[in-house]
This record gives structure tokens, sequence and C-alpha cells, in this order.
RNA sequence: GCGGGCGUGGCGAAAUUGGUAGACGCAACGGACUUAAAAUCCGUAGGGCCGAGAGGCUCGUGCCGGUUCGACCCCGGCCGCCCGCACCA
């Protein structure tokens, strides 16, 4: 008997596979579809084993699905734009599509010795320009559509990577790649109108049922959809030119309107631009706004700013009630009218500015527990429930019915309406990128910004791009921007921002559908969207995730797909985080170098060759710059890839993080050997079908078998993959449990039924190995292709049953009753017991609970 | 500040969602095999107390309280950690 070799069967199983091409995916059949999706990659060069888990947890359920009965798709690519090639093209002075084409290669060649069940037949690229023509023409179509437009607009500018930003790449302030402080800057910006799909978006969260509860309220947070008052405030005397209908306010609590002490405009409010330019006070003072950060310390520290313009509105309830308008540093341009009216008494912030600048603070709401008489407001705001008063026609009203009275009085007035609106602003998608999908569009004087027309596409990006210094390589290049209009042929300009990478990754799950159609949408897609299930991580929840159910909804309309939500499932994956080690000198130490011993209970780490010892740090996230990365080939070599991924697969929930550890990755090759001495060491493997459970060893195995198949085909499910390795472990034990060696026919029949169930539910985790399992049994096909094992509802119970007997709820022995047992034979069989029988002394029984099957509990006293 | 999640042995965790808490794995310890080691196999193991022993008693799922015959699970209140959003009117 010898040791499974994982080198030499993984290569032969995998060549198996390819050639005959057990999954592709089926355009026409009369399966039931299943469409499982990872999030493709980006191409950086490596796979490390954060990869290896997302995909190692896609590729159990596709397999799961394909032995099931389903046509699977379970497709891959590579999210290939980017700035990390531009980088690589500066440092290194090459192109950085070569990096990009050379690093999918290694990549591709890592994700295959994974043994991923993955159709590469539909393979692409972002990069590639089948790929990014096609997403020109979606461009152009959604631009015809309304749906993408040009305008001048405040945007964030990140300084390090010269580009704009949209909103949801900003994290705290910051730059999501370079980390550094975002800028505002004025620029003519290319927008996605998502704010048209708000409510639709919002909406679409609540058929999302099997979506994580955290990703939607998240979605739904970040689209901050709210009701209230837009309303226009007159103003007293002449009022500045263009406002003579008055200051557009917005606010969700009309109900305070009597509370009103000042009204304050944005720092970039057109009104204070334009008062700006006539008064240098007020530009010295919208110019001293600007310097405060946006990160979250700047905001919490940040002063209330105001300026009183001396413009005074009137009271819409009050004609002879004059408010001072003022300018304020926390007035936001981009959220409701860029003007509010400030209510003191009822906004922590309108009272902190108050204070400082001496405004009136006058209750309205009035506190449950409150007395109108002495009720006053000190240095805290009241924001919660009560009945508003000092208001005249609201008086008496609670908050709600407060809101409703005022927004009619004003909706009668012809003064606003009631109004909602969201948080969330329309997507910025031009980036000052060379290397992106160029944005199809030149530039005219005499004709203006034109489409460039869909038979010229793709516009390619040019070779010979010149990255050694920061900026747009592409509009800089020498040559590539000078062209005609395809409008009067004259002389014009090709537009040099490229798409934002999100764009590429918005609309990727519908292009594998149908990956070689000549348009940008095949009618395969149709077949096969919406993904079924999509895994990925937690980071996308607002980015990639809002902009692909957009960018859906928009192909919708545009009558290219026929879902609205492109992903039916989605689950979000940990990470894989590994132990840190450093020097004394706090070099960063990679864990291949590292030696780890234990030495009364402590664990020490020293580098190998040398002896050094080093320091154990936290555990953390894989990155380069820890350089606790783990590669799957560094372990494929001595353990096999199915190895890794059993383990990756173990210990953890699928959606905790897993920490990797050299005895972790032991314990699942422990597991693969055990499996495998089970097949290799049964002579008698091929003898014949299973036979009836004639004897009491033989069923006991038989049942064990079929609890097993219950167990992991509910595990996969409900992607709880580490309870799945378990049942594993326990059925390898089970095995060992009913040896070969010696046994009757129907212990071997036995054997071989639950071999042969082993090898099938353990395929998706440990494919290579199945396979060679699967052949030992004498089956001729591959067991990529075998359906999945059933079990007997009849095998999955016991005869008799175990019942644990609590006494006032503590377990003070047990029956064994048969299963099923009624509630009055249970009684008779516990009453009967002499153990019980003796803790029942003295006492008398008051109540007897039994639960069929499970247990007894004697309430007694 | 707002929203959400989590808290179980030395460690990763499990518990069919109200019914024997700690399956399975890792690390540890004891034993077998071996000249020895590695590998492999068998076994032990939540804490405390009692007992020579078989075994028994008792406490135990962050803390306090509640509901229930029975609570890791439901309810109320704390504490701690993690994540998301945030001057959003």
């Amino acid at each position: 008997m010898a040791r499974y070799n994982p080198k030499e069967t993984e290569p032969k199983w995998r060549a198996a596979w390819a050639e005959a091409d057990v999954f592709r995916a089926a355009d026409a059949s009369d399966k039931p579809k299943f469409y499982m999706l990872e999030m493709f990659p980006y191409p950086s060069g490596k796979i490390h084993v954060g990869h290896a888990r997302n995909y190692a947890m896609g590729d159990v359920v596709a397999r799961f699905k394909r032995a099931r009965g389903f046509n699977v798709l379970h497709p891959m690519g590579w999210d290939a734009f980017g700035l990390p090639a531009e980088n690589a093209a500066a440092e290194r002075g090459i192109d950085p599509s070569a990096w990009t084409y050379d690093n999918i290669d290694a990549m591709r060649g890592e994700l295959q010795r994974l043994g991923l069940s993955i159709d590469w037949s539909r393979e692409f690229a972002t990069c590639d320009p089948e790929y990014y023509g096609q997403q020109q023409a979606l461009f152009l179509r959604l631009w015809k559509r309304g749906l993408i437009y040009r305008k001048e607009g405040l945007v964030n500018w990140d300084p390090v990577d010269m580009t704009v930003l949209a909103n949801e790449q900003v994290i705290d302030g910051r730059g999501w790649r370079s980390g550094a402080p975002v800028e505002r800057r004025k620029l003519n910006q290319w927008f996605m109108r998502i704010t048209q799909y708000a409510d639709a978006l919002l909406e679409g969260l609540k058929t999302l049922d099997r979506w994580p509860e955290k990703v939607r309220l998240m979605q739904e947070n970040w689209i901050g959809k709210s009701r209230g008052l837009r309303m226009n405030w007159l103003f007293a005397g002449v009022a500045p030119e263009g406002l003579e209908a008055g200051l557009p306010v917005y606010t969700t609590r009309p109900d305070t309107l009597y509370g009103a002490s000042f009204m304050a405009i944005a720092p970039e409010h057109p009104l204070a631009e334009r008062l700006a330019a006539a008064d240098p006070k007020i530009a010295a003072f919208i110019a001293d706004c600007r310097k405060g950060g946006t990160s979250e310390a700047e905001i919490e520290s940040a002063e209330k700013l105001g300026f009183d313009t001396g413009l005074r509105v009137v009271h819409p309830f009050d004609p002879t009630w004059e408010i001072p308008v003022w300018i304020a540093n926390f007035v936001l341009m981009d959220y409701g009218t860029g003007a509010i009216f400030g209510c003191p008494a009822h906004d922590q912030r309108d009272l902190d500015f108050a204070r400082k600048y001496g405004l009136p603070v006058k209750a309205v709401v009035l506190p449950p527990d409150g007395d109108a008489a002495t009720f006053a407001v000190a240095n805290e705001a009241y924001v919660g429930p009560g009945r508003v008063f000092n208001s005249d026609f609201m008086d008496g009203l609670e908050v709600e019915p407060a809101k409703a009275a005022a927004i009619g009085r004003i909706e009668a007035a012809g003064q606003g309406e009631g109004a909602t609106v969201y948080r969330l602003r329309d997507w910025g998608v031009a980036r000052q990128r060379g290397w992106g999908t160029p944005i199809p569009v030149v530039h005219c004087a005499a004709c203006g910004i034109v489409a460039v027309p869909e038979d010229q596409l793709p516009v390619r990006l040019p070779t010979g791009m010149d990255f050694s210094k920061p900026g747009n390589a592409l509009a800089r290049h020498p040559t590539w921007k000078q062209t005609t209009c395809p409008t009067c042929a004259g002389p014009a300009e090709r537009e040099t921002d490229t798409l934002d990478t999100f764009v590429d990754s918005s609309w990727y799950f519908a292009r594998f559908a149908d990956p070689h159609a000549a348009q940008p949408i095949g009618p395969a897609a149709k077949q096969w969207l919406p993904v079924d299930q999509y895994i990925g991580g937690i980071e996308h929840a607002v980015l990639h995730l809002l902009y692909a159910r957009f960018m859906t909804r928009a192909l919708k309309d545009e009558g290219l797909v026929d879902v609205e939500e492109p992903f039916s499932g989605l689950f979000t994956q940990g990470m894989v985080t590994h132990e840190t080690y450093r020097r004394q000198s706090g070099d960063w130490v990679d864990p291949r170098e590292v030696e780890i011993t234990t030495e009364a209970g402590l664990r020490r780490a020293v580098i190998a060759e040398t002896g050094e010892q080093v320091v154990i740090g936290d555990v953390e996230k894989m990155s380069k710059s820890k350089r606790n990365v783990v590669a799957p080939a560094d372990i494929a070599d001595a353990y096999g890839v199915d190895a890794a991924r059993l383990f990756v697969l173990s210990d953890s929930p699928p959606d905790r993080d897993v920490q990797w550890t050299n005895a972790g990755v032991e314990g699942a090759w422990r597991l693969i050997n055990r499996v495998w001495a089970e097949f290799d060491g049964d002579e008698s493997i091929t003898a014949g079908d299973a036979g009836p459970a004639d004897d009491a060893a033989a069923l006991e195995l038989r049942r064990f078998t079929h609890r097993a198949i219950k167990a992991v085909e509910g595990a996969i499910e409900g992607f709880r993959f580490n309870s799945a390795v378990a049942r594993f472990h326990e059925f390898a034990g089970a095995l060992r449990a009913h040896p070969a060696d010696g046994a009757g026919p129907a212990v071997l029949a036995a054997r071989r039924e639950a071999l042969s169930a082993l090898a099938r539910m353990i395929s998706p985790y440990a494919p290579h190995l199945a396979e060679e399992c699967w052949q030992r049994l004498g089956e001729t096909g591959l067991i990529a292709s075998a359906p999945w094992p059933v079990f007997d509802p009849a095998l999955t119970e016991d005869d008799e049953k175990i019942l644990p007997v609590q006494i006032n709820g503590k377990r003070r022995g047990e029956i064994r009753a048969p299963a099923g047992a009624s509630e009055a034979e249970v009684e008779k069989l516990v009453l009967g017991d002499a153990e019980i029988a003796r803790r029942l002394e003295g006492l008398t029984i008051r109540k007897v609970i039994v639960v069929k099957d499970r247990i007894v509990n004697l309430v007694a006293g």
C-alpha cells in the first residue's frame, strides 16, 4: 500500500478533464441551468491562497450542482485594466499590455493547477480590444439613451494617482488605492446617471433574499433615501439675480419650521460664489472653508464656521419674520439643494452653529415628559419624539402629523412640495489614465462632442505610450488623439479620458454568457442570466456590486438582458490570514524561511537556515508588504492542491477569516491519506454492488453513509463547507471501524456503497483524489461527470433511540426507546427504569415532558 | 453619532435553530511500531471537588436579570471586540 501521490495523480486527472472537455457549459441543454461565478481577479501576477479559497468555494458549488444534474456555467476571466500595470510600466519601462498578458499567462497556469472546473473556452480579459470595443459600443448606446452625460462639476481628485475618483472610491476622505487625501476639483466629467435608478436599486434590494443582510443594508444606506420638503424661501427686499423665486432649501424636518433661526448655504453654492465675486471678505471666507480636510478626524474636530451675508429671507408662515442668510462650512453642496434652514433647538449641528454666533434657539418640539412653560434647549439639541408647540397651526401635533401639516401648507401656498432626496450621486466614470477603455468620442471644433461610429470600434489604445511621467499617458501620446470628425470630416481630437475599471466589471458576467458574440451581449445571455451564485469579497459591497446592479437595469431598459438583478445569490467570503514574522531589526520575514518550535508550551520562531530568532507578530491579511503571503504553488509540491483546497475550506465557516497554518494543511493531507488508504487497502473493492444489510455491522455502516450524504448535501447548500470536511473525517473513521479484512459479504457490500458515496461527496473538495478513488472502484467514467449519491431517508434514522432523561432539567440517566415511540410508551419505559426510579425516591412527579425521539424531562418535587 | 455583526475549551470551531454543550480538526499528553527519529496507528483530555478505583457531585457558552419543564439559541439591560457610513439638513 503506497501513500497517495498527488504529484502523479493531479496532472493526470487535469489532463483527463481537459481531454473529455467535461467543464464546457452547453448553450443548448435539457438540464436546468446554474451560473456559478466568483469575482474575477486582477492579474497582479500571482495567485495567493486567498484566491484559492474563493475559487475553491465556487468550485465546490459548481461541481456539486453539476453532479446534481445542472447545466453549469463556471467561467473565468481577468479584470485587467488598472493602475498596477501603469506603475509596472513606469518602473520597468515595459508596455502595460505585455506586463498584463504575461501575468495572465502565469496566473491562468496557477488557477488551472488548482483543478477548478472552469469552462476556459469563455475566458477573456477586459483589456482585450474585443471586450473593450464592445464596452465602447455599450457606452455609445447608453449615451444615446441619456444614461451618460457630461457636465462640469466638483469631483474627487486623487493627487497621487492624478485621476478623478467616484464617490464610492473615496474611503474616509482618501483615495481607495493611493490612500492620499482627496481634493475637490472642478472638471468636465463623464457621468453615468445611476441616480435615475436610485429608487429601483433600493426597491430591488428587497428581492435579493439570497444576499447577505449586511450587504443589502450597506447599499440601502449608501443610496440613502429620505423624505422631506423642498421649498423656496423668498428674499426680503430685492432678491439676488436668478433667485427671484426664492432660495431653494430641502428639509426632513418641516415640523420645526417655527424654530427656524438662520439660513445657511454651502461655500460652493452659486449664490455664495456670486457674493464672493463682489466681496473679497466673502471670497476669503470661502477659501478658508476649502482648506479643511474631509477625513473623519478632521470633520470631527472641524469647527463650524459661518459668514453672515447680510441677506434676509422671509419666513413662509409669517411675512414679518426675517431670517439671516449665512454661508456655513458644514453645509454640503451636493446633498439636497446645498442650502438649509437652521433649527438649533432640534439639530445638533445647527445648535453648535447658533451658540457660536449668538443666533436664537427656540424649541418647538416638546418631549413627552416636558413642560411647555419651562422646556429649553441648552447645549444638546432635542431630536426625539414629542408634540409640537410654539408653532401656531401645528401646535399639539405629534412630529409626523406636523410634518404633513407643514408640507400641506407650503404646497397650498405654491412655495414648495414634498420631495424625496437620495444621498446617492451620479457615477463619475472618466479617468485620466492611459491603461483603460478609451471613451469613444471625438471633440470637434465645429460639431462639438461626436460619437465614434460603431463600425469604427474598437477605438484601440496605441502602443508606445510613455508612462515614465505621472498623469495621463494617453493624453500625451504624440499622435493618437489626432483624428478627423466623423460628422464633418474636419480635424478633431479624440477624448483622452478612459473609463473607470468598475465599468469593465459592471457587465462582464453578461459577456461570459456569450463571450464571442458580435454585439456586446449576445443572445445566449438570456439563457444564462442571472448569475445564480456569486462569490466575492465584502469590500465590493457598495462598489462593484452596486455598479453591476445599476448596469443590469440600464441594459434591461436597452433591451439587452431580461433580468433586473445580475446576481440572485451572493456570498461574501472571508479572508485568508497568516501570522507575521519580523527580525529584531523590524524587517518582515517570509513564512517559508521560518521554523516554529514549541518549548514548554511556548512557540518560538527562528529563521530555519541561520537559527536567528524572529518575533511572532499578529495574524493579518496576507499582503506583500508584510511578506506573509502564501502561494498555493508552494504547498502543491509538498501536499498537492487537493490538500490546499480541503484546508482552506475546513475549520472556519467560509464567511469568516481563516488562518493559514502549516499544521492545518498537514491535517488535510492526513485526511487525504486516510481516505486513500480505505480505497487502496481494500482488495475486494470491485466485488459488487451494495447488498442487503444482512448484519448489524453492515447496517451501521450503511446508516452512517446515508446520514453523511444528507449532511454533506445540506452543508454545501448552506455554505457550511467546514462542516462537510468534518464529516469526511468522520467518514474515514467509520470506514476504519469496518475494515475489509476479514469482513463478511454484507460488510464488504456496505463498504463498497460507502466508498462510492465518499468518493463522489469528496469530489467537489478534492477532485483529483476523488478521480483516483473512482478509478480504484472500477468505474470507467470520470467522477467529474458522475451523479451525486442519493440517500435513502429510511437509512438516515435509527430503529432505536437513546433518550436522555432529565429530572428538573438536569440529566439523570437515559433510556432506549424504539424510534417514533409514543409519549405513553416512553413514559412507561422511563418509569420502569431502575436508575431513574432510584433518583426519584422521595419525590412526586408533577409533570412528564416527552419530546419525541429526543429527550424526556420529569418535573418532580 | 447612526447602522450592522460577533463573544462557546489552549486554538480554529460544531450544535439538525428551544431539547445530552464542546462534533470534527489543530496543538498537547500517554501508549504501540522503530536501534532511534519521522511517518503511521491506538488512546486521554472544559473547570473544580469527592473517590484507591469503577464512578459520582458540581460549576460552565462575555456579565446581570427575565421567559420556559428545559436557554449558546428567545426577551430586557450592561461590557468588550470587529465592520460599514457619517457635518446627508
